[in-house]
DNA sequence: GAACTCATCCAAAGCGTTTTGAATAGACCA
DNA sequence: TGGTCTATTCAAAACGCTTTGGATGAGTTC
C-alpha cells in the first residue's frame, strides 16, 4: 500500500493525503480523520527511501567504528554507549547505522556517508591524538558529536566527555592518601585521547605532592581482561612491586583481580585497586560495598547525552557548538586499603 | 555533484553515465574510461536514497534488538556477533541498521521495516519459546536468518546456531566422569531457546547414566557477572552444596569465580567450573591452559556465518532455507578436577 | 543496394514521497 | 449583485537514480 493507492482509495489527491498524515494545517478535520483511519486500517507506512529522497533527511544517525588489525573498537564499553544512544534514537524516530571502517579509508568513508546521504549526522568515536576527523567533518559539512575530545583540533566542535583528568586525579589522590607511592597505571591504547587525559590526572596528583610516578609502572594497551591480568602478573613479579593499581576499565580490572588472587593475595588488603567503572550493564560494580573502589561514570548516559546533542544539532542547524563534561563519582569499595608496610 | 551534472559535464546522457559506472556492457570502452575518470576526479558518489528508490534495494541489513524492562539484549556477546556480521557487510557493501524495539511493539516494528524499505533483510536475535517472529517474517516476506533456533516454528526458515544440546551434554559428561554428582546449572533467561537446549543437554547426560540432576540447582536469569556471583554464593552456602558449576557464559562465570575465591576456595581443586565460552574478544579464555574448562564456540564466527547466509538469501531469492549448526569445542582448562570427597 | 546485425547511445518513464503553485467553492462584506 | 477572503483541495514538479524501449549509424550479408 503506497500513497498513490491510498489516495485513490480515498478519492483524494496524494497531496492531501500526505498533508493529512504529516499534520499540516490546510486539511479539514473531517478528511484528516478519514485519512488517518484509512491509513491505520490498511497499515500504510510511508516508504522511507522515497521520503528521504524528497525531504533530504535520512532519519538515521551513523556510528563509524574504526577497525584496525591492532585495535578493536567494538567492545563492551562501546556497546553500552550504543545502548544509551539507541534509546534516544528510537524515541525520536531515528535509525542507527553502524559501519565499521578500516583505519586507512576513514576519510573516504566519511565523505561517502555524506554524499550517499544515508545519515543525517554522526557520532565520532574514540578520538585520538592528531585526529583529523574533526577537521574533515567540518569541511564535509555533516553534523557530528565527538564522544570524548579531539584535543588538538583547532576549530570548535561538539563533544560529550567525561572529566577523565579530574577523575584520575582524585583516584590517585585517594591512593596517595592511603600511603601508596608505587602505583601502577593500567591504561588504554596509547594515542587515545582519554588515555592521555587519565595519565595527566595521575601525574598531576603526584606532582601536587612533589612526587612523581615511576614511568616503568605505566602500561597502555587495548583494555582486555588478558591485558589487565598479564600486566598485573608482571608487576607483582617485580623486585619492587607496586602496592596499588589504577586501572582504566572494569574489564582489565577483572584480570588484575584474577592475577592478585592467583598469587594468594587479597585485593584491598595486600594490594589496592581503583578502577574506572563505566557502569556496564553486564559487569556491574554495585553492591552495598562494591567490589572495586572506582571512578564511576555511566557510558550509557554518555551515549544518551551524545545522541540528544546530535539530534539537536541535526534538527536545528546552526545551534552553536556545545559541550558537555560529565563528572565521575568516586565510589569507595572493597579494593582499597592503607599501605601495609611489609618491612 | 549528481548524475545529471556529471552527464552534462561529459556531454552524455544520464543513462550512459549510469551504465558506465555500474559496469553494464553496452558502453564503449572509450566512454567508460572517460566517465570513470570524470567521476573519480569530481568525487561523484551516487546518492543511496535515490538509488535505493530506483532499485528497490536498500543495501542495508537490519538487526532488531528486543528490549524489555527485564531484559537487555545489548550485551557483550551480542556485540561480538555484530562485529562478525559487520565484517561481512562492509566487505559486501552493505550497511548495518540497528533498531532497539520494545518487546510489545515487535510486530509493528517488523512490518514497518518492510514497508519503510530501509533494509533488505534482517537477523533475528534471541529466539524464545513461542517466538512468533518466524511466522510473522515469513508472512511479511522479508528475508531473514535466525541466530539460534525457534524450536516451535512449524514453517521452514534459515538459521545459524551452535549445537547447544551436544555441547552441554559433553560438558556435563565430563563433570560426571570426574565424579561430580551435584552440579549447579547457571543458565540464561528461562524462555530463551538456547537456555532450553542447554538444559536438555545437561539432563540428557544425567539420564544416560540413570541419574537425574537436582532441579533446585538449576538457575536461570540474565547472564550478568552479578547473577553468576550471587547464585554461586547461594549455592555454596547450602547445607549440601554442589561440587561443580556449569555456566552458560563467561560473564557469569567470572562472577562464579569471584564467589568461589571470596570463600577462600580454589576453582579446579575445591569446586569445578565449566563455562560456555563465546570467545569474546575482550574476555578471552585463552592461555596454554585456559582459566576455564569450556565449551567454546566463537559467536563472532556465528555472526559472520549468519551475515553470509542472509546476503546469499537476499541476493538470490528463493535459495531454499538453509541451516548451519556449529559444533563447540570442549576445551580443558584449570577449572575442573575430580570430585574430592570431603567426608 | 536493400536488408539485417550489432554496438552504442539516448529520451523518457518509473521508484514513492514532499512541496510548489493554482484552482475551486463557499463565506463574508459592501 | 459582485468582489474579496479563506479554507480546502489538487495537478504537477521535484528529489537522483535505474531501466525500458527505442534511435542512430556503421558494418555485414546476400
Amino acid at each position: 500500500m503506497n500513497l498513490k493507492e491510498l489516495a485513490e482509495l480515498l478519492n483524494l489527491s496524494q497531496t492531501t493525503v500526505s498533508r493529512a498524515l504529516n499534520g499540516y494545517p490546510e486539511v479539514s478535520d473531517a478528511t484528516r480523520k478519514r485519512v488517518l483511519a484509512a491509513a491505520e486500517a490498511h497499515g500504510y507506512r510511508p516508504n522511507m527511501r522515497a521520503r528521504s529522497l524528497a525531504t533530504g533527511r535520512a532519519m538515521a544517525i551513523g556510528h563509524v567504528i574504526p577497525v584496525s588489525s591492532t585495535h578493536e573498537m567494538l567492545n563492551p564499553v562501546f556497546t553500552d554507549f550504543l545502548a544509551g544512544a539507541s534509546e534516544v534514537y528510537s524515541r525520536r524516530g531515528y535509525d542507527m547505522l553502524i559501519s565499521t571502517v578500516a583505519d586507512e579509508d576513514q576519510e573516504a568513508a566519511y565523505r561517502e556517508l555524506k554524499t550517499k546521504g544515508s545519515v543525517d549526522g554522526l557520532i565520532v568515536h574514540a578520538p585520538r591524538l592528531g585526529d583529523k576527523r574533526v577537521h574533515l567533518l567540518n569541511e564535509i559539512g555533516l553534523p557530528f558529536v565527538v564522544h570524548g575530545r579531539a584535543s588538538d583540533a583547532i576549530e570548535p566542535y561538539c563533544w560529550v566527555d567525561m572529566n577523565n583528568t579530574h577523575a584520575f586525579r582524585r583516584a590517585t589522590d585517594l591512593l596517595l592518601d592511603l600511603g601508596h607511592r608505587r602505583i601502577a597505571l593500567i591504561n588504554g591504547m596509547e594515542d587515545m585521547d582519554f588515555t592521555i587525559r587519565r595519565r595527566a590526572g595521575f601525574e598531576e596528583a603526584y606532582a601536587a605532592r612533589g612526587l612523581s610516578p615511576d614511568p616503568a609502572l605505566i602500561f597502555t594497551d587495548e583494555m582486555t581482561e588478558g591485558f589487565g591480568h598479564d600486566t598485573a602478573r608482571t608487576c607483582l613479579a617485580l623486585s619492587d612491586p607496586p602496592s596499588a593499581f589504577l586501572v582504566s576499565s572494569i574489564i582489565p580490572s577483572i584480570g588484575v583481580r584474577r592475577a592478585i588472587e592467583e598469587l594468594g593475595l587479597r585485593m584491598g588488603r595486600d594490594i589496592s585497586v581503583i578502577t574506572h567503572d563505566d557502569d556496564l550493564s553486564y559487569l556491574r560494580n554495585r553492591a552495598d560495598v562494591p567490589v572495586f573502589t572506582a571512578t564511576r561514570s555511566s557510558v550509557r548516559e554518555a551515549g544518551r547525552r551524545s545522541a540528544e546533542m546530535l539530534l539537536r544539532l541535526v534538527e536545528t542547524p546552526g545551534s552553536g557548538p556545545c559541550q558537555e563534561l560529565l563528572e565521575a563519582d568516586l565510589i569507595l569499595g572493597q579494593s582499597t586499603g592503607p599501605l601495609t608496610k611489609s618491612d
